[in-house]
DNA sequence: CTGAAAGCGCTTACAG
DNA sequence: CTGAAAGCGCTTACAG
């Protein structure tokens, strides 16, 4: 491998000024230039990125702390996030919060990371948050001042769903979510839906809605799979399911399935996040959804401003989820 | 942030016996020692990586050179590398290589990863493996001399699936793939239903094994829903459609279904990959599987273990991948 | 067992 | 515009 003092002799310069054209911070005269261009590219010189990273101080390096790795959703936010940051030359790494946690949390610190988003619900342990900030990590969705939101705000793509479907003449409907059941009333999708029940005109039955008690690390399709098996052999009656999002709803299909029922013949369903094959299943999914690659890139392109300008101020901003009415919700069965 | 000199000044030792304790590579008396541990514990002392990399010339950092993200698929083999990985102390980042294929390779020469998987399966520039090569990067599922090969069989358990469907009493069975025509028929998949086309009695036609010559980049769902779409538009008559992977057979069951065939009693479908969502699309997905999480995890073995052990010779093994019966392949219609 | 020193490959004031 | 030098935070011979 070739380094800047190789590069620096076959150009007959200092290595000052081979940092100086191939950056481009600092003026440097045409020979000299022309010179390190043709010296690095002879040896076709990369910089090593740890080196620039300890000397200069900023790490071109983007932690995604993600939770359910295997949701889609995750996924194709995560393919925006690397389509920018590695077009700033930025690389992006993910931990996996599901399992052992606390060594995760090492591992990122020791990366003295430039960024890191955080896609875990859970709330984080105080004690990291202190240290990224402490260490002017740019954050991203954490619980803190010193970080940056971008939050999808579904209550009006919800709202719409639930109105659609009192339209179709539905009047019991049933929410499942993952979260368990003493967080879930703090989610805007539940909290819309408790909101409209009786404009709607639906059944305020309680039990209808329900939180994943199920304990023990599951996936969001697990989960839907369980709770809504649940729901028809406690006898439960509704006509329509919403599920907090698209990987629980294939879950509660395939319990619909199973149980002999039509969608959206017998029962509709939606879900929420709009992942790509959600107009792939049968029959394909109504949902809430916005452009999550774009989502990406706004995430990255938020944290690497601020790695490059420090003096940018944390901002809080949102993003609309909007309905993408598909064929799970139909009219309620007579 | 805490340093190494400051833990040293605390501890009131040199640095070099800050690192020997915390690496334990080296001994150290029981009275520094405790001395070090308890000046890194009261300072919250994490190392930094960059520094560690730069010294010690190991860095702890795989990549994964990954098309096509959001095939579930290689998330969940990613999942199982990046669970071992970090483990270890590694970080592992992701490089989306359907885009942007030059820079991206500049910025991961730029990172001197320790190791790097390919799960990319168009053949690599020459130029960058030969980078790789120079710089000791451990590679996985490369072409090349110096890379370990991890690779799966797919041969029995096709040839199973194959069978199965002659059993079924199928006569005409396609072959749908997201390989372009020209290479096709490198894949064991097609060369085994080839090879067994006149042992199960199914027509010979060549038309009914088509390639992706659609262009583009496109999904495997994409190229799924495309293709059977053609095949049903063109008129071919198949009781039986073997796609080369889950993610095909996700759209070409989008196709069956729009086209108003019912699965498995028009057409039965199988793929290939055993992605986690499979049980739950309906009819549940036939397919040939095997533990992705565990085949993640021995990646990233394989590569740590000789990236700590450089004198490990480059090893060439595979996993065999076995039939999952499920509701998508039945009797052929009459 | 312990520590002073050189070195990894860069960047960043600083001087000229 | 150009370059010599210090420094980023570690590890690794080397000497004691």
């Amino acid at each position: 491998m070739a380094n800047r003092a190789d590069v620096a002799k076959l150009a007959n310069v200092s290595v000052a000024t081979v940092t100086n054209v191939l950056t481009g911070r600092k003026p440097v005269g045409d020979d000299l230039r022309n010179r390190v261009f043709a010296a690095a590219s002879k040896l076709k010189y990369i910089p090593d990125s740890s080196a620039q990273r300890l000397a200069s101080g900023v790490n071109k390096h983007i932690g995604v702390a993600v939770s359910e790795m295997t949701n889609l959703y995750h996924i194709e936010v995560i393919k925006g996030i690397e389509a920018y940051a590695t077009e700033k030359g930025f690389a992006v790494s993910l931990f996996d919060l599901d399992s052992n946690a606390q060594d995760k949390f090492r591992l990122i610190a020791s990366r003295r990371l430039g960024g890191i988003v955080n896609f875990v619900s859970d709330v984080y342990p105080d004690e990291y948050v202190q240290y990224f900030i402490q260490d002017n990590v740019v954050m991203m969705n954490f619980e803190c001042e010193q970080s940056f939101r971008l939050d999808t705000v579904y209550s009006d793509g919800m709202a719409w769903l639930i109105r659609q479907a009192a339209k179709f003449g539905h009047k019991r409907a049933a929410f499942i979510t993952t979260h368990e059941p003493r967080y879930m009333h703090l989610d805007t999708r539940i909290k819309t839906f408790c909101e409209l029940r009786d404009e709607c005109g639906f059944d305020t039955d309680e039990s209808l809605i329900v939180g994943n008690d199920i304990g023990g690390k599951r996936t969001s399709e697990e989960i839907g799979y369980e709770l809504t098996a649940r729901l028809l052999d406690g006898g439960k009656k509704f006509t329509c399911l919403f599920c907090i999002n698209d990987m629980t709803a294939l879950g509660a299909m395939r319990a619909f399935h199973e149980y002999g029922l039509d969608i959206p013949g017998d029962v509709s369903v939606t879900g929420c996040d709009d992942i790509s094959i959600g107009k792939y299943i049968f029959p394909s999914l109504t949902t809430l959804g916005f452009d999550k690659f774009v989502y990406g890139r706004e995430i990255a392109k938020t944290i690497i401003d601020k790695i490059e300008n420090p003096q940018l101020p944390y901002t809080h901003r949102s993003i609309e989820s909007v309905p993408v009415y598909r064929n799970s919700l139909g009219p309620a069965k007579k």
